[in-house]
DNA sequence: CATGAATGAGAATTCATTCAT
DNA sequence: AATGAATGAATTCTCATTCAT
């Protein structure tokens, strides 16, 4: 066992690469998945790609599934960012703006790396045991809750947790529909909006 | 190939035997795929699952993928039957009425064997060339078409092609949702209801 | 496969249906290896092309290796025809042109359904234990030491029979490469032609 | 089998255990050949006798053609040396002399392990695209040629490209004849060579 | 830490053959 | 005799994961 020295110099460096090698292999998996899909989307085919070793792989995720989630991760921090900044930039528009900003927003997430994004999405199903909720999903409640707060006023519905989570249904599969048949954007938001917008404001469904 | 001696007895081969064994090999496939997932979803487990041979599975199916794309049929059937059920149910009646009885068509079609089909949800989308629509599809478009067609003069928008695809997508996705969260069915039709309705009676969206 | 089987026919055509159905059986059996080539080539196969079912093709012979050895009889057959006619043709004739004869009628055995009988070739090879004369190849023999015998005075060497047996493998030989080669039949004949008589009327190889 | 394959290797072993892994590989396979047959030879078969995983038999073969293939080369290889050493030696010599020197030369690379040496030339047949000149066919070819050059005086007929492989194949069908038949080297060496000497320096075949 | 060779359980699929009808 | 559904052992090939170097 050698004994351990000069701990913090020699760490920082280590883990400045240790990072890098994390970012090569997600890119790496990125990649694979998207230009062989899930069929050819293999640990030794993501190292080749990385232009590493499978090794190194397994030294930074502990299986297969664990760098999928953290491509699935990777892709909602991106989303989180973007709808954040939708959230921040709609602060003093009405409500119908700032929807359509924050509709925006997750389209062009998914747009930006539409074939990967929609393979992470099938595979979140299968990864995610089945009803725990991502921080990431919570966070985007936080937002949307966030968002619809400043025009309590307008909206006549009683806003709580579920019609969040409804709205945000909505929107996801609009944005999901939109992508796979390869809608404009501007087509896809006015549809996705005109379907979170009722919700928010159409007729008070009685039966 | 050395014949083995078979000391179990034979199965007692009815007529229309091969009708029976297709229907052998379906059930099998839906339990093993409810009790096992995906995961240990293969031809092998389902043979033996349904006290047959491999080679029976392949006599009516050329591969997996085949077979499971027949499961899928198979709910889209249930699905459409209840569908049209519905239909002809909610003649005479309002649209909101209608609209909550085609939900809960959708509903019941989906909760009668959730897990299991959920998973198939999950496979279709790997499994049908993208963007293809299958005749299930199609019938479904035109069912929702009829249906809203009796309500014409209360719906303002213009019902295309387009709000009609919006319209299952939603309801499709507010179903899901549901059954994921595992919500009753009077809460889970109200939410899906709402979103609906919002869609076809809801402000026009102008930005 | 095991490594022993029964390989003789089950079963003596002795009525004329059956006799018929031996033939479909085989010509199927020709058409599949034709068309799909050894690959192909399996029983269940066999009987499709032949519009019958696979248990009549067992009816008539008791496993695969006997139906490929019985449409290997029957090219030999066909082709000890065509030399028995050469050898009939060559009475009164040189030996160079007796020899062209025997030659062309080979070549033409061959060349009737080349990829077919190619195949079989092969396949003759594989299913002969190792060194068993069939009675083709000893009705062979005889055929060509009765043309030879009427040239004796022409030949030096002394034709025993295993000057014979060499004929024959040099000629066969001959004609398969150039079927290979898609040679004319001129041609192949020619260089055929050359071998044969080279080894007959050639000098007398003394170390 | 699919119509499409990789054939060539999938790996180049770059490390001395690597390289040892395929020789391990190559002579489980010919042994595996040698004692079971082609019926016998399979993948796990491989693996087993070289005491090695499957998997490996498949980090450097991309399937088992192309494993079968490597032994063919292998022969052809071993075949090509002792034909380059017959032919070296020859200088000088005789043409008979020569001849029966290159003879002799199939003759030992074929004797060394006749029974694999037989499947691997069925094999062949079977895996090499119609027609396909393997380089090692050609240079067979030059040595031939180089050979018969220094003795174009004694030889009348014209020796071009075609009687070049007229020769290689009747030497070659003599030679696996003989090893079918388990004739001496002697009694194989002198009949192949007053086949191919009677080629050479025969009758000129004329109708 | 990195490497990459090795592992081996497992999964898909085939097809010769049987036998109840 | 004919049929053809059923059988299931066998085989090919994959790929997540390990571990010696």
């Amino acid at each position: 066992m050698p004994a351990k020295r000069r701990i913090k110099a020699r760490k920082q460096p280590l883990q400045q690469r240790s990072r890098e090698t994390v970012a090569v292999i997600l890119e790496a998996a990125a990649r694979v998945l998207e230009q062989r899909g899930l069929e050819g989307y293999n640990t030794n085919a993501v190292a080749e790609r990385g232009g590493i070793s499978v090794g190194s792989v397994y030294q930074y995720f502990p299986n297969k599934d664990a760098l999928t989630l953290a491509l699935i991760a990777r892709f909602e921090d991106a989303l989180l960012a973007k709808v954040r900044d939708a959230v921040t930039a709609s602060e003093g528009k009405s409500l119908t703006a700032s929807l359509n900003l924050i509709i925006r927003a997750q389209l062009e997430a998914h747009a930006e790396r539409a074939g990967l994004n929609r393979i992470l999405e099938t595979e979140e199903d299968r990864l995610r045991p089945a009803s725990s909720d991502s921080s990431a999903a919570s966070e985007l409640k936080q937002l949307v809750a966030a968002l619809l707060a400043r025009h309590r006023r307008e909206i006549v519905m009683t806003v709580d947790d579920d019609a969040i989570e409804d709205l945000i249904v909505i929107s996801r599969a609009m944005v999901d529909h939109a992508l796979q048949k390869d809608l404009s954007q501007a087509a896809a938001s006015r549809r996705a909006l005109r379907a979170v917008e009722g919700y928010l404001l159409g007729p008070q469904a009685d039966l």
